[in-house]
DNA sequence: GTCTATAGGTGGATAGAC
DNA sequence: GTCTATCCACCTATAGAC
């Protein structure tokens, strides 16, 4: 692995772990065995180091999400593997997080691949449970827009929860509660 | 307004605006009018000023809360009073922003209150579930625990899409989500 | 109680040698 | 490409005068 290599997978883990503003350039440097002049011979400065390491994490996290909407089975069996699907739930989520980051947030350029990801995930779960509904599936009362944003925030809330207890079963009640919740909307036809 | 209530206060707003790391004593003092000696004068550091901040705003939040909680009306009532409640959806969600604080996480006594709000929250929106499950207003197969933890992740998570996105629609589906799939499990009878 | 002075450490970056 | 030196501002806190 390259040394900008090296410096983007720290830039990486220290933004999960400690945010943007926590995250410091000597840190960054420590953690990937890199000086400071190397740092700054690949990289601008902080920010253009964080926004390689967000586009690559972002990139990562739609990879993933993507495996499981294109799985074969019904709507409801497709967003439950995402959901269920394993996760390190206490470490949060590396894309969520940086939501909470007002210098993230204040920069169009940092914030972008962030709104981007989240706002793709909404749109691409929508995209299944409209299909699931067209299939008949689904109850045809189903919003599936509304339906998305609530998977997607059941996740973000589930982090938060998790983090605060400290614990994963606030984030696996939380899933298995919305989860319960949609298979009432399961059409008749298909129990 | 004491000096001392002021630095509470400035501390609660900068909280909530930039979190505990990036909040400086400083900025503190700046904020409320104060000195550095008299900062120091009221409490031992920034710790301890959190603290105070922090269990102030949980304690507000756990107020307003109970306010939706204790109303008249059904168990759906409530819950959608709850989660319909006016909020300023794009500041966030001051207790939950906290949970994304390493530094706040790993201080046992700074973590507590968010800890145990968030905890109580749960608790008491499980009641709420289950007191309209045995009046019969709920489906017997809702799981008032994980149904709750559900309602609670939807409204951190509506934040950070809010956050992500600049607008609070997502937010707004989200809620909108989640009370439409509960709305599912009113008992026939009720309908 | 509040003020100013002081202090060691870190944040984020630049300059220039090698 | 990588290293060391250097920079100024800020962070967090202490000391002591008023």
């Amino acid at each position: 692995m390259s040394t900008a290599d090296r410096l983007i997978e720290s830039t990486r883990e220290l933004l999960w772990e400690r945010g943007y503003t926590g995250t410091s350039p000597k840190a960054i440097q420590q953690r990937a065995g890199a000086g400071q002049g190397s740092m700054y011979h690949h990289f601008t400065g902080k920010p253009d180091l964080a926004l390689a390491a967000i586009r690559r994490t972002a990139e990562e996290m739609r990879a993933k999400a993507e495996e499981q909407f294109s799985a074969p089975g019904t709507a409801v069996d497709r967003v439950t593997a995402y959901l269920r699907r394993e996760r390190e739930v206490l470490r949060g989520c590396p894309i969520g997080r940086l939501t909470q980051d007002p210098d993230v947030m204040a920069d169009p350029t940092l914030r972008a691949p962030v709104d981007e990801t989240l706002a793709w995930l909404r749109e691409r779960l929508a995209g299944v449970l409209a299909e699931g509904r067209e299939r008949g599936e689904l109850a045809a009362a189903l919003n599936p827009e509304a339906v998305a944003s609530t998977v997607v925030a059941v996740l973000q809330g589930g982090y938060v929860l998790a983090g605060a207890a400290d614990s994963v079963a606030p984030f696996d009640q939380a899933i298995t509660g919305v989860l319960s919740l949609l298979a009432a909307h399961v059409s008749p036809a298909d129990e």
